[in-house]
DNA sequence: TCTTGGATCTTGACACTATAAAGATATCTG
DNA sequence: CAGATATCTTTATAGTGTCAAGATCCAAGA
């Protein structure tokens, strides 16, 4: 995931500053998520990636076209992150498909909370687009781990009432994670009566939460 | 230099423009409003709200100081209006508590999908001002509601499992509600399998989802 | 080895944006 | 009717995304 020679390109050392960068597309993405993860959302900007890259305003267009290509890029990343960290919770609480479901959604909170900066990038408001084929395909392997999980947990307890069929539950399921973790990474739990301090009362608090929807969706 | 009184055709009434426009802070929220529902969020600008008001671009500085200042009034009043949304709701379903909360919840999801653009603002990730005290106000108005009903449930029911406490609950509700309305308003949940076209069905969608973490969490 | 085509980056320019300072105008108060 | 004050305009500054044209490097093919 590194260049071959590490220390050549680096931008505020005064090393030989080559005309040809190198690595672009991957420091690009670096400086993205790490400029957000410093100012926010609201201090993201191309011309700043660009500049802690060490290369000129323009040169991004290059490898992403337009500021929503490098942030499609990211968000494939996010969605990717997401997807197999779910694949992995699932192949862990192997067994038990409820227990499965657990896994996954924990999962989906745990990335988030990983990295906030691509988690805003792939679910915030700044353009993305969505004709970029790996950013599609990403996102749709996301969901389908979580819908196809669900899927074997209604056919398994042999669905007693219509009205609670696999979609609603899948998207409760979905919603339910992707809500907390859009909240906590806003800062809008604890600015209220949620005190949610330290990290293992979070992961303590997705866990009960979980528990209660799953419980509501196996009967 | 614009003509001061008598030749007009800036606004799309009968208005004069006038010098003083007699009431700006209400037509730039109704301005902002608009311009994001029609070109999104990333296509939000104070300069084009100005010009939609008939106003010079620094005139909005006088009353709400910067952009996060319109904003803020924005969120203050999306917050106001999903706690009143609530508090009717409360009414309503007099009686059962827990009726009470699948209203309130479903409250939330409407009012988020009656003003998309208002919803967007106050929970997206745009600056906002947590100083203004009127936001602050309304949005912890909006959680206690919620917090309350939870809180009075889980004393209802005796609480059988202390794993499920209280806190938990109120987040996961509002965590679900949240989710769910992010997903919607950001053409997540339809890019995929779930297909939430007609409005009927998102409400029907909503009511099967809250049902199921309700009946999880009365258990 | 030398040349040449294509990928990569820079320069320069344009139309935007937010915001601040200072001046112009209307409204309100005494 | 006069000041004072709130409201809006003008003007200016610094920063932004993106485009077109030029500069530079790399990697084949002769």
């Amino acid at each position: 995931m590194c260049a071959s020679s590490s220390d050549e390109h680096n931008s505020d050392t005064e090393k030989t500053r080559r005309y040809h960068h190198g690595d672009l597309r991957q420091a690009l993405i670096r400086s993205a998520e790490a400029l957000i993860a410093e100012k926010g959302i609201a201090g993201f900007t191309l011309r700043e990636c660009a500049r802690r890259a060490g290369v000129s305003p323009s040169a991004p267009s290059h490898h992403f076209g337009h500021v929503a290509g490098l942030l499609s890029a990211i968000a494939a990343l996010g969605f990717s992150d997401i997807a197999t960290a779910m694949e992995h919770a699932q192949d862990q609480a192997q067994g038990n498909a409820l227990d499965e479901l657990q896994a996954i959604g924990e999962a989906y909170i745990t990335v988030a909370m990983m990295n906030p900066p691509r988690f805003r990038i792939t679910f915030g408001q700044m353009p993305l687009d969505w004709n970029n084929p790996e950013l599609l395909h990403e996102a749709q392997r996301a969901f389908g781990i979580l819908e196809r999980q669900v899927r074997t947990i209604r056919g398994d307890s042999g669905a007693g009432d219509p009205v609670l069929d696999t979609q609603a539950a899948s998207v409760a399921a979905w919603s339910i994670v992707h809500g907390f973790s859009t909240l906590l990474l806003d800062g809008r739990l604890n600015r209220f009566s949620v005190d949610v301090d330290p990290e293992k009362s979070v992961k303590n608090l997705a866990q009960k939460m979980l528990k209660m929807l799953i419980n509501g969706i196996e009967n």
